[in-house]
DNA sequence: ACTTACAAACAGTCTGGTCTGTTTTTTTAT
DNA sequence: ATAAAAAAACAGACCAGACTGTTTGTAAGT
């Protein structure tokens, strides 16, 4: 009602917009292209934003690559958080780890932008913060997937919740892997013996 | 004898000569700085070599990037036939790997010329033929050093490789942990989880 | 009016590839 | 054996393109 298509707009809502579609392209062309190809010029014209307006946005590529660093996390964790509403033990979990990691190429460029932040000390901190927080929250949905449902034997719930991080650093070391040979069945098959050997010691 | 320091060099001294001299350079940048800060004229510098030599033995950058993934596996290879001359048991093996992993920083450069070559198809075919052969030779060796120790249950053995192929992806996915978050112990003692969990079943 | 959002041109740096010339080793011819 | 010729290794200038950040100017909302 209030506004059609293409009539009047409030600043906010202008500006949530492009910046929405600056870091949409900018996820999209790091996902695509890589890293380091992600240029302004080129996020621009796939973003259909003009360079000034993206200058008014985010005046440094470091800002917006960083800002795009915190999207990844934000949707990751809304994807944490709206998908395992009940999880039912610790396989379900795992199973639903492993949809977060592949359905949507959201990982491939937070892979990306871990090896980006290595060599980049201001990324460096957006990242390993970002990641601490993603992983502390993944064990504790870890631990509180299982206690769901068998014996709520928590005494070795800190174990579980470590499997859980061993899980996540080697769903990412199957993702750098697809990148370069792709084989998902292949991978899924690994994961499912990964995932037995797991459930039979818990 | 034949020539003291500052005489005469053969042509082929003097051209394996800087063409190790580029690849060590590059291998250190790209450790030191990231693959795509890894720059001709910066290699050059830091090589001590000038662009023209360069140019003569590597006409473009591609090629010395090509070559110097291929120097990786190399001295990866030859890390592992030199290293476990007898190796006693899975347990000690993975020992080995997660020394070749973390030891030299051979392996931070893999992992960047892996997601490099994802978005590089040319470079992708050459990472994914040498990482193929290289992970079928460390599934031999896995399954080599188990049926060394224990039984000789061999009916089981493409299991073991199974585990083994794992636990490489799981260190890759640490290595690329360890380069936004430096906690080596915390890794280590994941690790052992890692290895006995995986050691009871087997 | 005034602030926010957008547009586009410009300057300076860096990069990779090419090109022309020089030195050093190897081969050839006498 | 030695001088000339050829080939290989090396050196550095040059160029066209891409990139980021700045700046100046315009349109839209408050």
């Amino acid at each position: 009602m209030t506004s059609m298509k293409k009539t009047r707009k409030s600043q906010q809502e202008r500006s949530a917009s492009t910046r929405h579609k600056l870091l949409n392209a900018t996820l999209q062309i790091i996902e695509s292209e890589g890293w380091h190809r992600a240029s302004m010029q080129r996020i621009c014209e796939h973003a259909g934003v003009s360079r000034g307006a993206q200058t008014h946005h985010f005046p440094t590529r470091e800002s917006l690559l960083i800002a795009s660093v915190r999207e990844i996390v934000k949707r990751y964790q809304s994807d944490l958080t709206e998908g395992p509403n009940r999880l039912q033990g610790l396989q379900a979990f795992f199973d639903f780890l492993w949809d977060a990691t592949f359905n949507d190429n959201l990982l491939i460029c937070w892979v990306e932008a871990m090896v980006a932040a290595r060599t980049d000390e201001s990324l460096k901190r957006v990242v390993a913060d970002t990641d601490a927080s993603s992983l502390t929250a993944m064990r504790a949905l870890g631990a509180e997937s299982r206690s769901i449902s068998g014996t709520t034997n928590d005494k070795n719930s800190s174990r579980v919740e470590d499997i859980v991080e061993l899980t996540v650093y080697l769903l990412r070391g199957l993702v750098l892997q697809e990148g370069v040979h792709e084989d998902l069945l292949e991978k899924r098959r690994l994961f499912e013996l990964w995932k037995q050997l797991v459930i039979d010691v818990t």
